[in-house]
RNA sequence: GUGGCUAUGGUGCAGCGGCAGCACAUCUGACUGUGGCUCAGAGGGUCGUGGGUUCGAAUCCCACUAGCCACCCCA
């Protein structure tokens, strides 16, 4: 039997990015860039795995990522590595063992690269899945937390997603949660019998989650549960007050959502989302918060922190959904008839192309009309055509594929001929 | 991990027991050297995989696999 090659497929849950979407995504890192640039924040480049150990106490060891969702394996050597889920835990161990939390303690650190989550695949969720994420590390100012609130809604408006609402909380600390947690698990055990099956889980895990669950009879049940704002303490109320006023005076929009709940552990007062209705189930776009305990927990001093992580295919769905059309190609098409002028022309596209001007052309001998319908198609602003005629005359016919004007420009001056257009 | 839906040229779909089709895309021509519009033609498919029922299966049945959507969880 003969047996056909295999065939290969990307591995589940990991999605190639093709033309024409990869340019969204450069649009996206470029604002991002831009914008994050203008807040004086600097790009960290962190490996990609870690040692196991480093998510374990990061993110925190009961939580779903940890439990449930690592690419986790054991390298040659023995040692078990782990497949960032995400990017805060990489991003200080890089700040502690750099001695910049020694040095230089306020940081602002963006990143933008692949994490890893074994999840079921589905609408904005990915296996492999993109994210652009912000640190500011040494301040424990609430100014601090509405600033990158600030930086990403400025990222979210200029990246041209539409229709995203902030949303914040404070989570209170490790003063005041634990009061407010002993009331709210109080409240439900007297309910258990009531809640869905999620949610009686949710009871010994994470008992804030029941407050977000969709179930309708859940979501009856927990209108007069106990309420976060009720178990504050002083620090942290005056803390989500100073957030609140810093945010109205940066002409920041968001509303507030006492029901907004952390997956990862190191998470403390503010927590915000940037949510959309437009992306089926996943809601969030970005989300972050202050999370002041974790740089000490993984071997640094007691230095505040405060981030923000996105997600970039959400992003990128979001925008396509905006349906902003793209704009028009700034290229150059060289329509070539024989070898004669191919040979011709060479030298000029490459001296064009070194000037920094898009030139295409078609390798094969297609007829003048399929070269012209190419171009057309790859919509070009210039055709060159550089044909029999055009040789013995030493010109080449240069077309604006706008107008339809024609005009003959001597080969030899075709570089200065553009390169002096364009300028 | 649980549930629902789907699987037919590159893409989107029709066909639901009797010769595998349409649209878009691709290529060619009408226009012997001038694009977008129009018209004509061409190439391209072991109908996800494996088994079963049947004279005959893309079509009916079973299993598997993959994809999508939702739950869970999250960016």
């Amino acid at each position: 039997m003969n047996q056909r090659p295999q065939k290969f497929t990307a591995v589940k849950g990991m999605a190639d990015v093709m033309p024409p979407e990869s340019r969204l995504w450069q649009k996206v890192e470029a604002a991002a860039r831009g914008v994050f640039g203008c807040y004086g924040y600097s790009e960290i480049r962190t490996p990609i795995a870690e040692p196991t150990e480093l998510f374990r106490r990061g993110v925190g060891e009961n939580t779903a990522i940890v439990e449930k969702e690592m690419y986790t394996f054991e390298d040659r050597g023995g040692e078990s590595l782990t497949l960032r889920p995400e990017g805060t835990a990489s991003v200080v161990r890089a700040y502690i063992e750099s001695g910049a939390f020694l040095s230089e303690p306020l940081a602002r650190y963006y990143y933008m690269g692949p994490m890893f989550r074994r999840e079921r695949p589905q609408k904005g969720r990915q296996r492999q899945f993109f994210q652009i994420g912000c640190e500011l590390l040494g301040v424990d100012s609430p100014i601090a937390d509405a600033e990158v609130m600030a930086m990403i809604s400025q990222f979210l408006s200029e990246s041209g997603a539409a229709d995203v609402t902030l949303e914040i909380n404070s989570l209170g600390c490790p003063d005041c949660r634990p009061s407010f947690n002993a009331a709210l698990l109080a409240f439900l055990k007297k309910s258990e019998s009531k809640l869905c099956a999620d949610c009686v889980r949710r009871l010994e895990r994470n008992p804030m989650r029941v407050l977000d669950c969709k179930n309708e009879a859940c979501a009856e049940l927990t209108k007069g549960a106990p309420s976060l704002p009720d178990y504050w303490c002083e620090t942290c109320r005056a803390h989500y007050d100073e957030v609140k006023r810093a945010l109205a005076a940066m002409g920041v929009a968001y509303v507030e959502n006492y029901r907004i709940v952390r997956g990862l552990d190191y998470y403390m007062r503010t927590a915000f989302e940037f949510t959309t209705t437009k992306l089926g189930s996943q809601n969030a776009v970005a989300a972050g918060g202050r999370y002041d305990g974790l740089v000490k927990s993984l071997g640094g001093t007691d230095v505040p922190g405060v981030g923000c992580a996105l997600g970039v295919e959400r992003l990128v769905l979001l925008i396509e959904q905006n349906k902003e059309p793209l704009p028009a190609e700034d290229l150059i098409f060289f329509v070539v008839m024989g070898d004669r002028a191919r040979f011709e022309v060479l030298p000029v596209i490459q001296t064009l192309r070194r000037d920094g001007v898009r030139v295409e052309w078609d390798f094969a001998i297609h007829s003048l009309k399929s070269q012209m319908r190419r171009a057309s198609k790859l919509n070009a602003e210039t055709v060159v055509i550089v044909g029999d005629d055009e040789i013995a005359k030493g010109v080449a016919s240069v077309k604006d594929m706008r107008s339809g004007e024609q005009h003959e420009v001597r080969i030899k001056d075709l570089p200065q001929h553009f390169v002096q257009v364009d300028i």
